[in-house]
DNA sequence: ATTATATAACTGACTGGTCAGTTATTTATT
DNA sequence: AATAAATAACTGACCAGTCAGTTATATAAT
């Protein structure tokens, strides 16, 4: 006979909610949010379902936590990398792009678009706080750095925005994939090789012409 | 009083299916799969729950009916536009790509990507088949224009799978955005400015490096 | 220290509503 | 009259959300 004492649960309030959340973003991601099972979440967290209901008020608030907090962090990684002025535009654009492209795999941020663009029509509201709260700083930090590049005279002169939608857009391209096509064998994407020579055409393509 | 021989209803044998499949695109695509209704698609065709299943034995067989019917007339208006040889590959590419941002607005195939993408997860058999039947044939168009072009010297010695990815990125970035966040007026996307400004830059960062 | 009491964390059976799928019946067409 | 098309009432599975009861832990009393 083992120790006859043994606990059923232990009382963990701190650690529950980041708990709940982390099974919660896998069932979501893995679903949807409609199949998702509120029981799923529980169980993959190591508790009951009307423990869920003492850290969030509804399904949809669990979601809606979710979109919260996920991307935050990997944001601010990214504006710290992109905030030395002394880094020529042309050199740090591949670099930032490079970083962004190397949390691509197996970063948790990566699984939000495919879950975001999926519940869109459900959750207007929740496409919204990820546009602005995610996509809008991320672009707003790739713009910043293309007019440098344009003011420094590296760039041609093009509409900003539009370049960073550019930019971004083969790196979502690429998380979309993985999380979605590379599951069936059929369809293998070397994607660092993809985005390096992304990385070399984009430059290219934005390149100021050589003066004669 | 009006007519009071008003029919409650037709026998419309042939008409039927193809109706409730562009019902069962917008309900699918506004509410996603697990959350849209029969009962709704119905309604939206015009008959009742019931007579579904005298088309379809499942609301996944309609889904799946989507999948297989509504892209196919498009790859094949774009295979066809891309089919002249005669266009050197620096002219093609971009016509192509011009044609391919055209239908990305009020076309219904741009409604796919996303509804297939919210549901890779529970129906991984349905992105598979859109990955091949769409994406992969898409790509080969686009893989044998590039192909092309190195060959005549026109542009750089790139992968051409590749580079057809990233030159599809962007447009699949529009139609995701104009489907996703521009319901929100927070966010209007000049697609047709981004979509030019995409295809300089690319063909910039295409091209050959010329003789000296 | 040990034991009693209070309280907060957690559980899991239950309920109420929803909806996919079925079937008996009605209505149109030939 | 016979048959095909469509309806609408029905069934049963499923699951979000609730709540009465259970268990761990903190605190107070001895």
């Amino acid at each position: 006979m083992t120790q006859t004492t043994a606990q059923r649960w232990r009382r963990r309030k701190d650690a529950r909610p980041a708990e709940l959340l982390d099974a919660a973003l896998d069932v979501f991601f893995e679903k949807g949010f409609a199949a998702a099972r509120l029981e799923d979440i529980a169980a993959r967290a190591g508790v009951s379902k009307g423990t869920v209901y003492l850290y969030f008020s509804s399904k949809e608030e669990v979601f809606e936590a979710l979109v919260h907090a996920i991307p935050q962090a990997n944001v601010e990684q990214i504006a710290a990398f992109a905030a030395d002025p002394a880094i020529p535009a042309d050199e740090l654009l591949p670099r930032v792009l490079r970083f962004i492209g190397g949390f691509i795999g197996d970063q948790r941020m990566i699984k939000f678009p495919r879950l975001i663009l999926g519940e869109a029509g459900n959750f207007p509201k929740l496409a919204e706080i990820y546009r602005r709260e995610v996509i809008a700083r991320g672009s707003t930090i790739l713009v910043r750095i293309i007019e440098r590049g344009i003011a420094e005279g590296r760039f041609r002169r093009v509409e900003p925005l539009h370049a960073a939608y550019a930019a971004i857009s083969p790196l979502l391209f690429t998380a979309i994939w993985r999380t979605t096509f590379e599951q069936f064998e059929s369809a293998p994407l070397d994607a660092e090789a993809f985005i390096e020579q992304h990385i070399e055409t984009f430059l290219r393509g934005l390149a100021a012409e050589r003066q004669p």
